[in-house]
DNA sequence: TGATTTGCTATCATATAGGATAGTACTATC
DNA sequence: GATAGTACTATCCTATATGATAGCAAATCA
């Protein structure tokens, strides 16, 4: 009957978005081209945002200094100011940002599985 | 550390890209407001272009003919032409589009927790 | 006959990501 | 006094993603 099937199809459509949803914020996360370079140059300690850039080729400062602004608004990394000299600003990566290592981690196999079937051999 | 496998070596430019390089294709294959969507309406079974449109609300035609190619080229679908009436094309899913599931499970995962320590509770 | 369906493609417009370049406050050093 | 280093911010520009709208071939339906 009609009701029944239009009812059953919406509740479908929003189950689906909500299993969506948090794909899309973890997605989000590491979007763009600069979030995952600056994670992982972190993820081996604390680091100067000019380390930071020098570690990272081609990134201007302002990419910089926004993806840092990004990350830490999503909790991933920590910044500290030390009222120094010429400006000291260093960052880290919390716990939360640690926990990032196992789905990259995915990524990256799955990432090669599909570099072996795609691109050949 | 906590992101990649440790290793000796691990630190020099080059090699953080080799190891990321894999982790941003995965990333490229999912990317965009379309892709997931669609992969999941096909993960229930194989379907025409425009069922696939009417089950995700805001789609375009010309964005829909656009990530199905891509995930045509990507190998995650397959698409099959019949040649019958007004025309008839399927999509569907391949074994190396199913295997995206175990990385956006674990996408899920994280985003779910992702979700609870920014936005919630 | 004229309208409708299907799986697209073409054209035009806008929003956003990202790059290039310059500048700033403050201090230390030459 | 001039220069350099640090951690940014501001301005301007381009490329790409996406959206809105229209059209099209061929057959079927009213």
């Amino acid at each position: 009957m009609a009701l029944f099937e239009k009812r059953a199809e919406l509740h479908t459509t929003q189950e689906c978005s909500r299993q969506i949803m948090p794909v899309r914020d973890a997605l989000e996360v590491l979007n763009g081209r600069w979030k995952l370079p600056i994670l992982i140059a972190l993820s081996f300690g604390a680091k100067r945002f000019k380390e930071i850039s020098r570690e990272i080729p081609g990134i201007t400062d302002k990419m910089l200094s926004k993806e840092l602004k990004m990350l830490e608004a999503n909790q991933l990394i920590i910044r500290q100011v030390f009222d120094d000299f010429p400006p000291v600003v260093e960052y880290s990566i919390t716990k939360h940002g640690e926990s990032l290592g196992k789905v990259i981690e995915e990524l990256r196999i799955w990432g090669l599985s599909h570099r072996k079937k795609i691109i050949g051999k």
